[in-house]
DNA sequence: ATATAAAAAGATAAAAAGGTCTTTAAATAA
DNA sequence: TTATTTAAAGACCTTTTTATCTTTTTATAT
């Protein structure tokens, strides 16, 4: 569903909602390291994420990427809506354009209900919220 | 969550069971022609249905594509599993390795209950099943 | 037998996704 | 002010997906 650009986006902002501050800045280096993704890739999508002030940055010593409150309280769904693109939250599970509640496809009963609720979740939560669920061990995003 | 060739795949099927009989078989040109999916493209799809027995064909004057009593009792993941595989309903949403009940990530359980769930309707109904709710009018998958 | 209609097979190509490398710009520390 | 460190930018490469084209094979109707 989403890409995998997306996917690492989600969690290096989220890698980076946890351990950068303003005055603590991380690299594309470190981050691409501790969550096994090739670096300079990485950087690209960090690139594009700065680009639309979803992230920070300062380049030079002492530089890197961080969160400022404002980006702490943007929705992981800013972040797909950024990489990807919301499609995939429109889009019949068998391709068909005229898929609707009036004219279901044979699993639109089950697909509807799903993505209303990821998208809801994705888009209510800040940034901030799903660190903090984290940071609390509710849920889990493994480095690896 | 599918390819475009799975969809093509499915619609192309369902379109077969609907509409062939072991005396009437169908053309690559006709399915393409009536769901809108360049021809090659969905011959391609076809032939490899065919390679692995989820769809019959004869060569030949009158010849084209059809389902046997057999090929009817195939379930939709069968077609899925043919042309994509199954890792889609193993691969966490946000792409973590780790990723389980025990350490769920932030989406878990939103998208583990959904994958069950379709993952048990495509494998417990088979085509007949599918295309014998479209010809009810219960679902559709439209011509388009 | 022969012509024909259709799938099978395989080579090719275009587009998108995924990934790398090199150069440039900017901020900081010394 | 200079060297250094880091992001930004952009050119480039690879793989996968999507799609096309051409040739071969085979079944059938005539």
């Amino acid at each position: 569903m989403l890409s995998n650009s997306c996917k690492y986006a989600i969690r290096s902002v989220i890698y980076l909602a946890l351990n950068s501050k303003t005055d603590l800045k991380i690299g594309s280096k470190e981050v691409a390291l501790k969550l096994n993704i090739p670096q300079p890739f990485l950087a690209k999508i960090l690139q594009e994420l700065t680009r639309k002030h979803l992230i920070s940055s300062t380049k030079g010593p002492m530089g890197g990427f961080f969160l400022t409150d404002e980006n702490l309280n943007n929705s992981v769904l800013d972040i797909v809506s950024c990489i990807d693109g919301l499609d995939a939250f429109n889009i019949c599970f068998l391709g068909l354009h005229t898929c609707s509640g009036d004219k279901p496809c044979s699993v639109h009963h089950i697909v509807e209900p799903f993505k209303r609720e990821i998208f809801s979740k994705l888009s209510y939560k800040t940034i901030a919220q799903f660190a903090e669920d984290i940071r609390k061990g509710i849920y889990f995003i493994s480095l690896e």
